[in-house]
DNA sequence: TGTACATCAGTGAACGCGCGTTCACTGATGTAC
DNA sequence: TGTACATCAGTGAACGCGCGTTCACTGATGTAC
């Protein structure tokens, strides 16, 4: 297209086609049958190619899945980054969350779903997802009343006085404790639904998750109760 | 010890502490590297036994791995049963919960973890998870006012009403809306923090899973707001 | 109590399979003069 | 523009492996008379 392609060879370019097609083609199969039957061959096989030639573009069936796993991480933090980027409130991300899951169930999971016993990702993920929760935070600071954590009760203060001291996933954040808890609430309740929802729990039962996840996301982004409606 | 056995020779005592020793084994394997690294023979091997002596016991590997699946189900409908039957409220019943989980993440991992896609399980699995959410129906039923959904806000009335038609999951239970509402309230939100606990999302937040979940509950089990404590 | 027969747990060899990975190689593409 | 050389994508054969599963069999345990 119009793009220059300032320093990259023809055969740069054709190498990073080439590496694309292979990710695809990986998803495909994790798709079909899960991230545990990906296998290089097969893959080799569907692009017409011989098995050893994958070698050129991965070290190993490992480096290939790790790649995956830090592209699936990196494909959620954008998604929310942009999000409130655009000005999107808790309520928007909430709504790019969900979608994002669903576009690509398998890649929620290669991220949220049952670790490899042994399997330790490499660090650079971990930074990519302390994006996603910053991104979470910015979009948590701006809530209503700065409220008042003992007026709900001893457990809401004794989680607000904990996540006061314990900031490290927040580390460089301006975020108070009640936006930590905002944002904290946020991602485990919805990633709640969510899963229950991806892993099929919610069929046979008859409910919709749509509605659930609504709803809870309409819970989680009310003001809190007491600086409002209550007479 | 002194049970009877009635009626059971003693080939099939015999039969069935083998069927038990190839499952205690087959859980070692899946704690140590997943249940898509469960194999037969390795389960053989470790029993000093040849691989196809397992044939006796299970028709094929798939038999052995869904009957892990049920005795996971069934353990976890059993403890929310008996903590149930004993007394337990939904505060009861969430640490039991928490408890099982923790007990064997694999096992956790195995009712509530990335689904193989085209697996399906079989029937009477589904008849179990069921029995889960009747321990917690009995339990979330008697809860403080009859409350007003309406006050709590659109969504909330809009939820209670989708509860109020689709009821499958809780077919020949007298539950009304609001026990319906906090049963699944109860259900999603400690799944939200338990995966993501068990999946290690919170190491390297530097957060007190425990204290996440404690909190959770308490908010869960709390009589709502409105009738209580705002003058 | 003893003998004849049936049941059934476990063996060992074998089949076919697909996997990840290595290696020495061919042939096309790009680079330097 | 043409030739000599280097780079590098892709091949095909091969290695070793472990898997699930079948089959015909041995030998021990239980049953019937």
């Amino acid at each position: 297209m119009a793009t220059k392609g300032k320093g990259t060879t023809p055969r740069e370019r054709y190498r990073a086609q080439v590496r694309a097609e292979i990710k695809e083609r990986a998803w495909e199969q994790i798709a079909a049958s899960g991230a545990s039957g990906l296998s290089l061959n097969a893959i080799a096989r569907q692009m017409g190619m011989s098995g050893p030639a994958l070698y050129r573009y991965f070290a190993s069936r490992d480096d290939l899945i790790t790649e995956l796993v830090r592209d699936a991480y990196r494909s959620l933090a954008d998604t929310m980054r942009d999000a409130a980027a655009s000005g999107a409130d808790l309520a928007g991300l909430g709504h790019a969350l969900r979608t994002w899951a669903l576009d690509d169930p398998q890649r929620y999971f290669l991220v949220y779903g049952t670790p490899v016993p042994g399997y330790h990702a490499p660090d650079d993920i971990t930074t990519i997802a302390s994006g996603i929760m910053a991104a979470l935070l910015d979009a948590a600071r701006p809530a209503g009343a700065p409220a008042d954590a003992a007026a709900d009760g001893p457990d809401e203060a004794r989680l607000e006085a904990h996540l006061a001291e314990h900031r490290e996933w927040a580390a460089d954040h301006p975020a108070a404790p009640p936006a930590l808890r905002r944002a904290l609430s946020f991602w485990t309740r919805l990633h709640g639904i969510l899963s229950l929802e991806l892993a099929g729990h919610f069929t046979g039962m008859g409910l919709d998750p749509a509605v659930l996840y609504d709803t809870e996301l309409q819970q989680l982004t009310r003001r809190p109760a007491a600086s409002t409606s209550r007479p």
